[in-house]
DNA sequence: TTCCTAGTTGCAAACATTCTCAATAAAGGA
DNA sequence: TCCTTTATTGAGAATGTTTGCAACTAGGAA
């Protein structure tokens, strides 16, 4: 279900102070399934009749990529999309076309991170990533 | 040595127009041995006197990312480098603590991104991208 | 060579994100 | 409970990048 109160709890933890705003953009990137933008999160807010500024709703979703309890992924065009992490490595195949994005599963990164990590002594952290390219379907119906 | 007839032969046979600015770009970028900003090229721009506007900067450097002919990396913190490209996939460490930025060589990333393409059906493409972390160095003198 | 047209440019405004700094408030201690 | 400390917020300015559009020009055709 919804990780709010466990990512509350982490970042409680972590010495981070809980505020009435952090808890409202942590609830609604926990409970709303598809990644968001920033100004996505402002408009929730908005309906919520309360109001945040944009700068803390960036600077929380920082925080939480940065605490591994969400990922962050440019879509390229300049804009960024975050969501409720499960903890762990991410990249997300983004399509330059239709703009999809598509979730690459653990255990088809691990064993190249680590390969990185090794040669290159290097602490890949917080793991997320995006690769731009182009989806099945748009590169089967490209006329280039 | 230096790609830039080479570059410019190609955007012409692309169906590009050769502009001067579009000279001058290519001609910094390819001469230039390091990664640079937008910023920085117009830099070097106006020290040969001339002047081109910023948004073409941004714009021919895309171009050139577009058609393979250079490779641009997030530099976290909000700011974006580019470099002539070799051609084929490219992976840049990018260190968050000190800035440094790692080229990791083509034969470590192309089985991962077959495997990628193969298990999700997607076309990497320009095959550019970056994963932020901490180099060796920071990351053995962290305190935190 | 001159003309034509579509690709490029410059400009200014728009946009997404980050920063600075003073005011506010969370959380622990008295 | 109230106080104190210090992290966090809001406001607005600053930054880096993209966009829309009118003016310009590279390059092919005549």
């Amino acid at each position: 279900m919804s990780h709010c109160h466990t990512h509350l709890k982490k970042l409680r933890d972590q010495g981070y102070r809980i505020t009435p705003q952090r808890e409202m953009i942590v609830q609604i990137i926990a409970h709303c399934g598809k990644h968001m933008s920033a100004e996505e999160v402002m408009e929730i807010v908005r309906e919520k009749s309360s109001s945040i500024n944009i700068a803390t709703v960036y600077r929380t979703l920082d925080l939480l990529v940065e605490n591994g309890l969400a990922s962050k992924f440019d879509l390229g065009n300049g804009k960024t999309a975050y969501a409720t992490g499960k903890h762990g490595p991410h990249i997300h195949l983004v399509c330059k076309h239709c703009g999809s994005v598509t979730e690459v599963s653990e255990k088809d990164i691990s064993a190249f991170l680590e390969r990185i990590e090794d040669l290159y002594d290097f602490d890949c952290h917080p793991y997320h990533f995006s690769i731009h390219g182009l989806c099945g379907e748009c590169s089967s119906s490209e006329i280039n």
